[in-house]
RNA sequence: CGGGGCGUAGCGCAGCCCGGUAGCGCACCUGGUUUGGGACCAGGGGGUCCCAGGUUCAAAUCCUGGUGCCCCGACCA
């Protein structure tokens, strides 16, 4: 009726769009490729961003917040950093607006021209790495670990709600180290972090592995990366963290004295996911009927629907069942809306993915029960009153895990070992997902299958087995396998 | 940056070809009947038809120019 989605094997695409906007999490806004996060969408950034900061402050991390804006000359000093970016960058050239001389309206006053373009942080290395040289003089200010929750901006030529827009909400991790072996813990730390955020909360299975030279970020020695497989078989880059060497800190002059009073330059990572993850979790769960969410990240875990409409004994029994739920933390909500009727209720809190829907009519009552609905497999039951309490909590833990297991499935089922290129093509054209396939290490092949295929290779998984094998397209020797996909 | 599409009520759209009182569905308001998987009836409110200029007695509609957004591709988190 009047929420029609677009069936996902109709066009997964157009599933995607309609989910975002239809289930409320966001919207796009009058400027080009920028969204609007409605107050759904943005409760479940949210809870993300809650739990991974609870994380990074377990790791030893703590917040700090550094300027919108990176003037021209920092953004140029790093090589390969200004090559990446350069291209997608919103510049900054006057600070002062007036009304036009000819009464059309307001333009740029001329005359307000800055001496320096300001770049609106498309990330934010440079202008930390400038700021960093001031903090750090000695081995004793190190390790230097924050974090920023920002925006940025990059000037994306194509852009997709949550996926790639062109200014999004992040967190982006810089720190700093005394050695370059310190430095790549941290990197690894982080990668595992995310990954653990990924599938413990998410139910984001996800693969760690480090990126080749060609997918680095532009800037480091080390891409680190988390791989999701979303479910049209398309890979998701879900988050990374690099080792950067000491690049920016060469870039930014920043040096410290070690106990032997010696001087070097400090070593450096950063690490960052975005709202993409947002999108990331939509296409890993969700379905013909709207959203689904897992219980960690739901803003609502549950919803209690009076049948047909809410009424004094209803409204009691609601009443116990919520003060039992959120005495245990549990998020809950009762739909008092007595203009809607149940199915309507029924549908609207699926396409929304509330995890757990609790049916409460006189009916029920009679027999002392409710009716217990979890929107992942879409089964129902009737649970006495004195049980509702615990089969609640158990059900959580069940669809949380149940999620997880669903996404992990899929992925197995769409991970493929190919040997040869012909089946490398069939296997993605068909049914897509990863491929494991053999390599030879260097950019031209990987850029020549690329250009073939459409697919990258995602990463090196850090657990690849050494094997011998022969590169799936140009015949070389190669020890081990890598994961090719077509990606987000 | 190429290709396509769209701008008309809060949302989704028709009307435009062939100029003549701005319409439909959903949502909203009122009343009533309903209510265990997206209710129905009756009444009602709500519009710079993207902007500017032109043609015309008359423009949502025709002409010219502009602008915005979306979708699909190449580039990227």
């Amino acid at each position: 009726m009047a929420k029609e989605i677009t069936g996902m094997s109709e066009d997964y695409s157009q599933w995607y769009i309609d989910i975002v906007k239809k289930a409320g999490l966001a919207d796009n806004s009058a400027v080009r490729g920028c969204m609007v996060i409605k107050p759904y969408g943005f409760a479940i950034w949210e809870n993300m961003r809650d739990q991974l900061d609870r994380m990074f402050k377990e790791t030893g991390h703590v917040n700090a917040y550094f300027p919108l804006f990176i003037p021209k000359s920092f953004l140029s000093r790093e090589a390969a950093h200004v090559d990446g970016f350069a291209k997608e960058c919103a510049v900054v050239t006057h600070h002062r607006l007036m009304n036009a001389p000819d009464g059309s309206g307001i333009i740029v006053d001329p005359d307000a021209k800055l001496e320096e373009e300001l770049i609106v942080r498309p990330t934010s290395e440079t202008i930390i790495w400038h700021t960093y040289k001031d903090w750090i003089n000695s081995y004793r200010d190190l390790p230097l670990l924050i974090n920023q929750w920002a925006n940025v901006v990059r000037w994306e030529m194509r852009t997709r709600l949550f996926l790639r827009t062109a200014e999004f909400l992040w967190q982006e991790g810089h720190t700093a180290h005394a050695t370059r072996e310190e430095a790549i813990t941290e990197a690894r730390l982080m990668q595992k972090v995310y990954a653990q955020f990924a599938e413990e909360y998410m139910a984001m299975p996800v693969i760690q592995g480090y990126k080749t030279p060609n997918e680095r970020f532009a800037g480091a020695e080390d891409t680190l990366t988390i791989e999701a497989l979303m479910q049209d078989g398309k890979a998701l880059q879900a988050g990374t963290s690099h080792f950067l060497g000491q690049n920016f800190a060469k870039a930014f002059d920043v040096k410290f004295l070690d106990e032997q009073n010696k001087e070097s330059y400090v070593w450096a990572t950063s690490w960052g996911v975005s709202t993409r993850l947002v999108g990331g979790l939509i296409m890993t769960h969700s379905d013909d009927d709207g959203l689904v969410l897992p219980p960690k990240l739901a803003p609502t875990k549950v919803v209690i629907v009076p049948i047909p409409k809410p009424a004094p004994e209803i409204n009691d029994v609601a009443e116990k069942i919520m003060r039992a739920l959120r005495s245990k933390g549990i998020s809950v909500i009762y739909d008092t809306d007595d203009k809607k009727r149940p199915g309507f209720k029924f549908a609207e809190h699926e396409l929304k993915g509330i995890p757990v829907r609790i049916g409460i009519g006189k009916r029920d009552l009679e027999n002392n029960q409710v009716e217990i609905a979890r929107r992942d497999t879409k089964e129902k039951t009737m649970q006495t009153l004195d049980n509702v309490e615990q089969y609640v909590q158990e059900l959580l833990a069940d669809i949380q895990q149940n999620l997880f297991n669903r996404a992990l499935q899929y992925r197995t089922e769409h991970t493929t070992k190919v040997d040869n290129f012909a089946d490398f093509q069939d296997v993605l054209d068909s049914k897509g997902g990863f491929i494991e396939a053999h390599w030879d290490g260097t950019t031209e092949t990987e850029l020549k299958i690329k250009e073939l295929t459409k697919a990258t290779i995602r990463c090196i998984p850090n657990d690849a087995v050494e094997e011998p094998g022969k590169c799936v397209f140009s015949g070389k020797d190669s020890s081990r396998r890598v994961l090719f996909a077509r990606a987000y």
